[in-house]
Parts: C-alpha cells; structure tokens; sequence
DNA sequence: TTGTTCCAGCTTTTT
DNA sequence: GCTGGAACAA
C-alpha cells in the first residue's frame, strides 16, 4: 500500500498527529500551521491505511465551506468520491439525524428549518400577542435568551420560576415561542442542535447504533464549540475515546455567540488517555509578523501556550501609519494597494480588515474613487433577501401548511386586501385554540364574523395555496418554482416596483429559479426526504456563499471576524484605536478584552508578506469628533518590529499640545496661533492648535460658520489673511 | 397603500 | 450623524 502520498508532505508534528493509532487527540494548530491538512490527511489515513469504512467516519465542522473544501480535499488525496463519509456542519449534521429519526425527535416529517431572522419574526410576532410592551421587552433580547437557553441545553420547562421579574418574563415568552415552533413543525439553528443532542440522550438504541457507525469523529475549530455541540459530541463517543480534535485557544473569538473556550480544557479531563500535539510551525506569515503575534498573544492569561515559528526568514518589519483622521487613513491604505498593484501585484491578495463593518465605508470610497475594484464581504446573503424569503414562504407553505411563519409572512404579500384587522382575528383563534394560522383562517372563514370582503380574499388567499401544491407536484423543482412566483403575483409585484431596486428583485427571482434548475438532488437520500423539503432545508441551511465571484481580481474588504481562517500577502489591519480595537463594550472586562486580543492575533496571523497597522488621531464616530488613543495592542508590539510610516521624508520633532498652548506665538511652517486663515469650503476662521509636522502637520481652526475643525494642512490649502 | 417622519441604536456572525 | 424600522398621516 503506498501511504507516501498522505504522510510524505507532512511535518514531524503533522504525522504524528495523522498517524496515531485510534484515540482521543487534541491538535493545538497554531494559525497557518496547517491544520485543515491534518484533518483531511488523518481521515484518509484512516480510511486507506486503518480500512476504516468512509462510512463509519464523521467530520464535523462549523461552515459549509470549510465542510465543503475538507471533503474536495480527501476525495482529491485518495481519488475516489466519498459519498458515505459524513462530512457536514454541526448544524447539517443535526438535521440529518432529526430527519431521519423525526417520531423520536417527536418532529412532523414536514419540518422545515428556520433561519434566525424568521426566527426574530416570530418572537416579534408572539410579543405583540401576549400584549407586553415591545420596547420594553425588545425582540432581539428575547431571541438572544432563548437562543443562549438552547445553546447551554435547557428547555423552557427546565426552568424555574423566579421572583425576577424579567426573568419571568423572558420565561413566558420563550414557553410561548416553543409552543408556536411545535404547532408549525419550525425549528430554528438552536433547536437542531439541541433536539439532536436529546434525540441521542434519550433513545439508547439510536445512541448504541451511532456510537457503534462512528468509529472515528473529528471536529475543526473545536475552540468554537458551545455547550451542546460538545455535550452532543461526548455522547457520540462515550466510552469510546476516538474524538479527534483540532482548535486553537488563541483563535477562539467567538465567545459572545456562546462558544466555550472551556472545552478545550474539558477535553482533557474527559478524555483522560487523551494525547495533545501542537502544531506550531508556520508556514504562512514572515518571522517577523509571527514575533509580533506571537507577543501580543503572551498578554493573555491561561492559553495552553504555543509559540508560533517558521523556516522562512524574517521579512520586513511590519508597519505603523498613524492618519490625521479615517480619511487619510483610507487614502493612505488605498495608495499602498496602488501601488502593490503598479508593481504587479494581485488585489485579491491585498485585504483591508477592520473591527466593525461600518469602517468599511471610508475605505469603498476611496477605492471608488481610484477606480479599484474591490469586494466588501458580509452583507446581505442570497436566500436572506426579502423576494426571496417571500418566494420560499410559497413553497414552503405548499410543504407545510402549519408553518405560521411562512404564512404570516405572505398572507397580504403581494397585498391581496387582507388586513391588519383580519390577520389579528386569525392570531387571536389561533392563541385561543392552539391552532396553527392555516387551521385559524378556516375557523374564522366558517365563522361568517367579517366582512364579505374580506371572507372572500382571505378564501382567495387559501385557494391559491391550494392551487398551488395540486398544480405543482408533477412538476420540475425549477418549474414549480417558476410557477409559485408566477402565480402568486410576486414576478408582477416586483415589476412593477420602480426603477431598478425592482428589476434587481426580479432578477433575484429568476436567479432562484436557476437555483433550482441547478440544485443537485440525491434521489436515494436515506432520510427519505422530498426534493422541495431537500431545496428549502439547502435554503435555511446554507444561506448562498457570500456572493461568490471569486474569479474577479478585487481588493478584499471585511471584519476580522471574517477573515479567519483565510490568508492575504498584503494586509492592512486599520482603526488600530482603543475603543474600537478593542471595542468600547470589551475593555472593562478582563475576558473580553482578551478575546479582543485574539481577534487582534487572528488579524495579524491572516499577513503573509506585509502587515500594516493603520490608526487616526481623529476619527468621526456617532457623528461626534473623537480623538482616539492608540490601541493599546500596538503598544504591546516590540518597537523593534515595527516602523513608523512617514508619507513624505521629513524631519519629525513631535511638538506636544502643551507646548503650543504655552506659547501663543510659536510658529509652525507658515502659520502661527491666531493665524487668521481661510479656507475655499469652511470660509474664514483662526489657528487654535498646530500639531505634526511636514506632510503630517494639521491645524485646528476656529470657522466663523463652520465650526472648529482639524485640518490636515497638505490638503487644506489655507489661505493666509492678514491682520 | 404609500410616503413621510420620527426615533432608537450604534461590535463581531454561522448555522 | 446616519440608518433602518416602525408609526402615522393622507
């Protein structure tokens, strides 16, 4: 058997880890240190030197994409297709065992599953009819407790009641939102996980057969893991010691979604005979980037210690631009892409990562305004677009008639004359009887209580569903879906929408239609499932890779949140300012401010070649002028690492505030305190302060009309009154 | 039903 | 200070 292809590229501490015989591991893979390769490399050790059955394999990870590049990758090592191994999110892997298991899951078999923003719908919904004041029992809190509830594994019923009033409250209403979930077969991101790990708790023999299938269980960025995933993943291997892991503590910044960093600590209590092996060397980053890494990372207390080093050389230091203000921040970031670019560069391998999206902004502009392409990641996603939801509620009203969000959503959409009125008479039926709003619309309708006009178009509305799900099944998926939008009025609503902001919603529509065209259906599914339910559970699932288009040569724009796990030769980490990096909301406490600094250590790690750390003296924040220190993790860079950009070669001798102050008459180039100036936009005004000198120099000025204002004095192009 | 006005909020995100 | 959502008026 030749095994030279899975273990001969592979270091000392990558084979170790790959070739361990059968027990619980736990891989500290560094950034960059190639643990991606680990994993796909171990489960194709396993399946061709250990015959392990592909079958009795599962990997587990916390994107499709990253579920998606792992199992290319062992199909492309081991040349063959791997349709039995289970490689999926935590998420899709849950489906898959409720599907197949739905009376024990005490599911329908029509379940549909939900995604968080019709999750919030309905938990808006619900607060409205229990009568509570929604501004002061807010539906993104709710969602937010009863989401953190799920994720430490604890049913509503769990609960105790308190004397607390808000606890009461949110208590009422999470028991309301369940019962709601369980009338219209919804299950919503939470709850798959949770009814997973209960499905295994509470039915042994379903236990036993997993227990028994796995034989091997992997997961990737185990530090990302919450309490129920990992509660989940002890009982698939209970007794069994054959969970392999791979994390790193220092890229756990996930921590306010629920991901518990703890149970990396966990693991080795639980899995005593387990082995730990570090990955460490780095095969991404220049010497110098990993230094300055690896000693902000130091700072932080309790990691499991690891130091990141590579074979490569050091390469230049990394740089410092500190702009007047995000302008010239921005301007300077672009001109740098510019260049790179002049010189051969590619823009895709440049990449500008911020804190927050809403610093994104000044960076677009500039880009625009060079004419550079360039790509903003996370922003609204495929199947989260309105007309789209819209359209799916359709078909998933075809699929279920109990789903009442589905309903809600388009029972007057396109308007069909059914009112505020009728749709509250619908709910009231619904609370009263325990009914689902499909079940509610019939009673009312029989009950003859509204008016005939309303009757009619609320039977209209029935009819049309109706319609729709009798016309519908010997139909293509693609077809159906063409029909459904078709006939429901939604093509002709978005048409005649003005302007282009409708033509785009048609040709959402249409691009679903074509998704649908596309959508690769396993006849053969062994959950047994219907290719609509398939379609729409690929929809809440997988809500469409962030807009693809990754064959265009665009300069990359997005959080540092996002860019984990992904590599820049160029990167350029910006608003390098304390309470923005780190945010206001993290730097009182101990634990979040450290979980700052791994997102500061995720950033920097993302480098190959050049790192630059950019921050303003001035930014505009809330509409409010602020004047931000300096990050303090650039303090906690060795200075030796780092060089201060200057944009022009100048003399630099800082002059202190107090200094100018002192002296009114001290004169800086060609201007002095009290200098009265004026300016081709702001008007005429007086020099208050002098700061910086050469390219660097600004001028606070007091405008007559404008206000006072920082200007930088390169761009300002002041002209000197007298007198 | 649509357009306007008012008001809160203002990290990070996948499933 | 801007934005998105909700309330309100016409």
């Amino acid at each position: 058997m030749d095994v030279t292809l899975i273990i001969d590229s592979l270091n000392d501490a990558q084979r170790q880890a790959v070739t361990a015989p059968s027990q619980a591991m736990l891989v500290l893979a560094g950034a960059g240190s190639g643990k991606t390769r680990v994993l796909v490399h171990r489960i194709a050790w396993q399946i061709q030197v250990e015959d392990i059955p592909a079958h009795s394999i599962l990997a587990v990870t916390f994107t499709n994409k990253a579920a998606k590049e792992m199992r290319s990758r062992v199909e492309s090592l081991l040349n063959m297709s791997t349709q039995s191994l289970w490689i999926g999110t935590f998420h899709g892997i849950a489906h898959r065992l409720l599907r197949r298991h739905t009376k024990q899951a005490k599911l329908p078999d029509t379940f549909q599953v939900m995604d968080s923003s019709d999750q919030l719908r309905v938990i808006k919904r619900l607060i409205n009819t229990l009568n509570l004041d929604d501004s002061k029992w807010p539906a993104r809190e709710a969602q937010w407790y009863i989401n953190a509830q799920k994720d430490e594994g604890i049913r509503a019923r769990h609960m105790l009641d308190t004397a607390d009033l808000h606890q009461r409250q949110m208590l009422r209403i999470y028991k309301a939102y369940e019962e709601i979930c369980d009338r219209s077969g919804l299950v919503d991101f939470a709850e798959l996980l949770l009814r997973a790990h209960e499905l295994l708790r509470d039915n042994q023999d379903i236990l036993d057969f997993y227990q028994q299938r796995f034989r091997q269980v992997h997961v990737d960025e185990f530090q990302d893991t919450n309490t129920i995933q990992y509660a989940w993943l002890r009982l698939l291997t209970d007794g069994k010691d054959n969970l392999f892991v791979v994390g790193d503590d220092d890229q756990s910044i996930y921590g306010w979604r629920g991901a518990k960093i703890e149970n990396l600590y966990s693991f080795q209590k639980h899995y005593p005979n387990h082995q730990v092996i570090k990955l460490e060397q780095n095969y991404r980053s220049t010497g110098t980037i990993l230094k300055a890494a690896n000693t902000i990372i130091a700072n932080n207390t309790g990691r499991m210690g690891k130091e990141l080093w590579t074979a490569t050389g050091e390469g230049e230091p990394c740089s410092l631009y500190a702009a007047f203000n995000e302008q010239d921040e921005a301007y300077f970031v672009v001109e740098r892409i510019r260049t790179w670019i002049n010189e051969g560069g590619l823009r895709s391998d440049a990449a500008i990562l911020y804190r927050s999206n809403a610093q994104s902004r000044q960076f677009e502009e500039k880009l625009m305004a060079t004419a550079t392409p360039y790509k903003v990641y996370g922003g609204l996603r495929f199947f989260d677009r309105a007309e789209i939801k819209n359209a799916l509620a359709y078909l998933r009203l075809m699929s279920n008639r109990n789903d009442d969000a589905s309903f809600e959503r388009i029972i007057n959409t396109p308007t069909r004359g059914i009112g505020a009125k009728a749709i509250d008479d619908i709910r009231c039926i619904a609370r009263d009887q325990s009914l689902s709003l499909w079940a509610s619309a019939i009673v009312l309708i029989n009950q003859r209580t509204m008016t005939a006009r309303a009757t009619n178009a609320l039977i209209g509305f029935l009819e049309l569903i109706k319609e729709l799900t009798t016309q519908a099944p010997d139909l293509e998926l693609y077809e159906k879906v063409k029909f459904v939008i078709e006939k429901s009025g939604l093509i002709e609503l978005y048409q005649k929408e003005k302007m282009d902001k409708g033509e785009e919603k048609v040709e959402n529509l249409e691009e679903l239609v074509n998704a649908a065209r596309l959508f690769d259906f396993d006849r053969e599914n062994e959950e047994g499932m219907g290719e609509l339910d398939m379609f729409l559970t690929h929809a809440a699932l997988e809500s469409g890779d962030n807009q693809g288009d990754d064959f265009d040569d665009c300069v990359q724009l997005m959080t540092i949140h996002s860019a984990k796990g992904l590599e820049f030769k160029l990167v350029f980490l910006v608003g390098m300012e304390e309470n923005l990096f780190p945010s206001q909301q993290s730097v009182d406490d101990v634990g979040r401010l450290e979980e700052e600094r791994r997102l500061c250590y995720v950033g920097m790690t993302r480098a190959m070649q050049h790192l630059y750390l950019t921050y303003a003296e001035s930014r505009r924040l809330y509409g409010r002028e602020s004047y931000p220190r300096p990050s303090r993790f650039l303090r906690e860079i060795p200075s030796e690492l780092i060089q201060e950009v200057r944009v022009r070669a100048t003399i630099n001798h800082p002059v202190t505030p107090i200094q100018i102050k002192n002296s009114s008459l001290q004169t800086i180039g060609s201007y002095k305190l009290g200098q009265r100036v004026s300016h081709a936009k702001f008007g005429e005004g007086v020099v208050l302060q002098i700061e910086g000198s050469g390219a660097q120099e600004r001028v606070q000025i007091n405008f007559k009309t404008a206000g006072v204002k920082w200007l930088m004095l390169a761009y300002a192009n002041l002209e000197v009154l007298q007198g």
